[in-house]
DNA sequence: CTCTTTTTTTAGAACCACTCTAATTTCTTG
DNA sequence: CAAGAAATTAGAGTGGTTCTAAAAAAAGAG
């Protein structure tokens, strides 16, 4: 954690500012969310667990309006979607390129930072298609 | 398509001995599908799909064996676990070293033959942690 | 500030892929 | 063939996610 955010006189300032960039209205629920997201050291998280620490904040908002908010948030840039398990959905408060560890055991993500992973040669995309992504998914057990 | 199997006189022999080396009974479903599975092109698959296949070709058998099977089939290293999309499981007929580009646009999987692609450096795992598999997708969108 | 319009939120139902359950069928072995 | 073990099955259940339609909140106009 940084700094603890001013409740007083300029409260959700870094969140308003965010969403104001995104084009998405400062709604309460989307502040809310956006301070529990950005306020806070980069980590993964799935709509379940959002919606609970909203919960334990004391902030009321549905699990539907969780939903909307991560996919908003994702088409806005201001997450991106990790796939690596199918059933759950993991959403990397890091946007920046960068790759990572997968804990088959017990689903725990893990980034590894982009200049970490050098990729040697990729084949080109087949005619007519643009790379949009490449995904460096390790994974890894526990010994 | 290489070939059709023959009927007559020795049919599944090729499905049959695949499953006697993973130690499955060949039953009447697993020798099915595994002739599904295994006499054609290497391809991806989702449980429905090859299900409906199975349909199409006049197998009679559940959805739920199709989604047993898949996963036997899986744990003795004949089929191959995807994840590119959360919400459905794919499995790739070709076991070998490769790697995937993904279309984006309509959930289309190609395979990358191993070779054609080099990986440079990779971090090491944390301590206590050992590499199971390294996943490179290529997200591409249609241009 | 109020009225109107547009956007957002919401509870709950619906959905979909997948798993589980318990009963039946099929294999294997003696 | 009989008995025991293993596999299959229909259908119910589950869990994450999306949809729906109605209520609430925000933005814009006057």
């Amino acid at each position: 954690m940084t700094q603890p955010a001013p409740t007083s006189n300029r409260p959700y300032s870094d969140a308003l500012a965010r969403l104001r960039r995104a084009g998405l209205r400062p709604t309460r629920q989307r502040l809310a969310l956006a301070r529990l997201l950005f306020e806070a050291p980069h980590r993964h998280v799935s709509a379940e667990t959002l919606h609970g620490e909203a919960m334990t904040a004391g902030v009321r908002v549905s699990l539907a309006t969780v939903y909307n908010t991560l996919h908003q948030f994702t088409e806005a840039k201001l997450l991106r979607e990790v796939v690596v398990d199918s059933g759950r959905t993991y959403f990397d408060t890091n946007v920046t390129d960068h790759h990572h560890f997968f804990y088959e055991d017990n689903g725990d993500l893990c980034d590894i930072p982009g200049e970490q992973v050098r990729l040697g040669d990729l084949p080109q995309p087949p005619e007519g298609a643009a790379v949009s992504r490449v995904d460096v998914i390790i994974r890894v057990r526990r010994t």
